[in-house]
DNA sequence: CGTCGGATAATCT
DNA sequence: GATTATCCGACGA
């Protein structure tokens, strides 16, 4: 996951104040802000709870498939035809933000949806958190999540404030995508 | 392994 | 019109 501040926050959302994308995270905390990007992908974060008058939310990057992962595999299947889907680990189903939205079928109609409440197509509940030794297990761990040491680093892809320590992860979790600096995307080639 | 570029459209200036 | 909190396949070593 990764933290992602306001005004004070350069490589925010929130940061030029609040628009029809982002409106989700000037809400109450507890609800998601599943945002659209580069053409393609979804993007699902938590609004979080934080002084008033402050914004905050955390951009889910990645995530392990404990139980159902047929159906995250089905979604995960690339609609083009007659090309033979090439085979995902177990560990790449939700390795990365996009996809951890694809795995989980989240979409913008899920955006500002309340977390916390039973009857909402979208929930985050507190895990039975298990031994701190040894990553998740993608088959038969029941409901069991690992715990264990939580470090941090800098955070991928944004294009400001690339210095802020705001990615957390569990130490040795193989689901954490590795660390990539931005890429300013060159504009479309214009060759004279 | 690694780096590179294309896809693709909502959002904001 | 430019930019983007990305992914995937291609290609080279």
């Amino acid at each position: 996951m990764e933290a992602y501040a306001g005004q004070s926050d350069p490589a925010s959302h929130a940061y030029h104040g609040k628009t029809k994308r982002n409106a989700a995270m000037f809400g109450p905390p507890g609800h998601a802000y599943v945002y659209f990007t580069y053409g393609m992908h979804f993007c699902v974060n938590l609004v979080c709870l934080g002084e008033e008058g402050s914004v905050s939310a955390i951009l889910l990057r990645a995530g392990a498939i404990i139980e159902g992962e047929e159906l995250a595999r089905a979604r995960r299947s690339v609609p083009k035809p007659g090309a033979e889907r090439a085979y995902v680990a177990s560990r790449d189903l939700a390795r990365g933000p996009a996809r951890l939205c694809q795995a989980l079928g989240i979409d913008r109609s899920l955006d500002g949806a309340d977390v916390c409440v039973p009857e909402s197509p979208l929930r985050v509940r507190p895990p039975q958190l298990g031994p701190p030794q040894g990553p998740s297990q993608g088959t038969g761990a029941g409901t069991t999540v690992r715990s264990g040491k939580i470090v941090s680093g800098p955070r991928v892809g944004v294009s400001a404030a690339t210095e802020v320590p705001w990615r957390f992860w569990f130490e040795g979790e193989p689901t954490v995508s590795l660390y990539r600096a931005h890429v300013p995307r060159r504009r479309k080639l214009v060759t004279p």
